[in-house]
DNA sequence: TCTGGGGTCCTAGGACCC
DNA sequence: TCTGGGGTCCTAGGACCC
């Protein structure tokens, strides 16, 4: 009996959130979302409560990071404006975001799994993938089902986070990335779902294309103007068909991933290729005009990417630039230096010279600096 | 009430080299 | 004076993800 590739997908749920109902436990249940600048601290009021700002009277560009199940009931959802969400819950709380309160749980959950199980590749702050193949018991049957050994395995890394942190997650377990993935929102949250490549059409098919890690807004849209609406429908086209459509690459994989193939391996290590920092402006600033406000961001940003290169020890020998306009378009430029460089000045001169070769005609909103090509000092 | 910030990977053309 | 075939690097944009 050869041992099944057992591949778990480890999702925190709501996870921005949930980190923020621990410190404020008398907000559970509510509907809240995080997001937005610095301006709405929760304060603290003489007779020893808190007193949150809401959603109701927003102004700015800010937009949610993460919503409560409670909130997501009024329509509002991650990436929404959060002027448009104030017109959907505008009683919701609004918290602002805490990035050094969340890594703090993301290491504390991941640190929690791999105890249990050391095989994990990190996929971001809330989520990891987890190799369960040769964890002790993954490859027991109980009693007539060979998923009961897997199953118990991911439930004790369940249990595990939420002893470890106070928070719920939703796991997939699947022979690979692909289906755990979609297996992990499918009892979303607090779940565990398991699925085996003979289930792939009763429990895969049905569900629409966009399902799948890798198909987005355009292909979705693509795929759907030529009735292909389900992953079922997906599977069901010829590969010649796809890859006429979608060409050699993306249609190859396409018609793999409708029948659940992913061949792809856990990696437990990997060197980042580039960092950046970007900003989106309060109003839309003037080259000429606003030429003080925006050469004080445009060091500050330089200034920003030298400090987390400095921090994480890389120096990086592509600098860039990204400019997105008033009306949303969005130009990158950017030099290949003869040598890495890490300093801020460096960054900023480079940085410069890109910059130098955009039209700044029109007014812009979102200036950006960014390292690549980046090499371990 | 339009649309944040931090990433990865892919494509495609041109330069340049052998 | 009609011209091959790779390979790599650089740049810009775009799709997608968390």
């Amino acid at each position: 009996m050869t041992a099944r590739r057992w591949i778990a997908h480890l999702d925190m749920d709501a996870f921005y959130a949930s980190v923020e109902l621990l410190r404020y436990p008398e907000l559970t249940g509510q509907a809240v979302v995080i997001g937005g600048g610095r301006r709405h601290q929760p304060v603290l009021q003489a007779d020893g409560t808190r007193r949150f700002a809401t959603l109701a009277g927003y102004a700015g560009r800010g937009v949610i990071t993460t919503a409560t199940y409670a909130a997501r009931d009024f329509g509002v959802h991650s990436g929404m404006g959060l002027m448009k969400a104030a017109a959907l819950a505008p009683q919701a709380v609004l918290l602002p975001v805490d990035f050094e309160q969340y890594r703090r749980y993301s290491r504390l959950f991941k640190t929690a799994v791999a105890e249990v199980a050391p095989q994990i590749e990190d996929r971001g702050i809330d989520e990891i993938y987890i190799d369960l193949s040769d964890v002790p018991g993954a490859q027991d049957s109980l009693g007539h089902d060979a998923t009961g050994g897997v199953r118990a395995v991911a439930q004790e890394i369940r249990n595990t986070v939420r002893r470890a942190t106070g928070l719920s997650c939703s796991v997939g377990v699947s022979p690979n990335k692909l289906l755990s993935k979609i297996a992990s929102e499918l009892d979303k949250p607090d779940g565990l779902t398991v699925i085996t490549q003979a289930e792939l059409p009763t429990r895969i098919w049905p569900l629409p294309v966009r399902r799948i890690n890798g198909i987005g807004p355009k292909a979705g849209a693509r795929l759907a103007d030529m009735g292909i609406r389900t992953i079922g429908n997906l599977a069901a086209k010829e590969r010649a068909f796809l890859i006429e459509h979608f060409g050699r690459s993306y249609g190859r994989w396409l018609h793999d991933a409708a029948h659940g193939i992913d061949d792809r391996l856990i990696s437990t290590r990997s060197d980042p290729v580039s960092m950046s920092r970007e900003t989106t402006f309060d109003r839309d600033l003037h080259a000429v005009r606003d030429r003080a406000e925006l050469s004080t961001i445009f060091t500050e940003l330089a200034t920003q990417v030298a400090t987390d290169l400095q921090r994480k020890g890389y120096a990086g020998r592509t600098i860039g630039i990204k400019l997105r306009f008033e009306d949303f378009k969005t130009v990158t430029r950017d030099l290949t230096l003869p040598a890495p460089v890490v300093d801020a000045a460096a960054i900023r001169h480079a940085a410069g010279q890109c910059l130098r070769r955009v039209d700044l005609a029109r007014r812009i909103r979102l200036l950006g600096v960014r390292a690549g090509g980046l090499v371990k000092l």
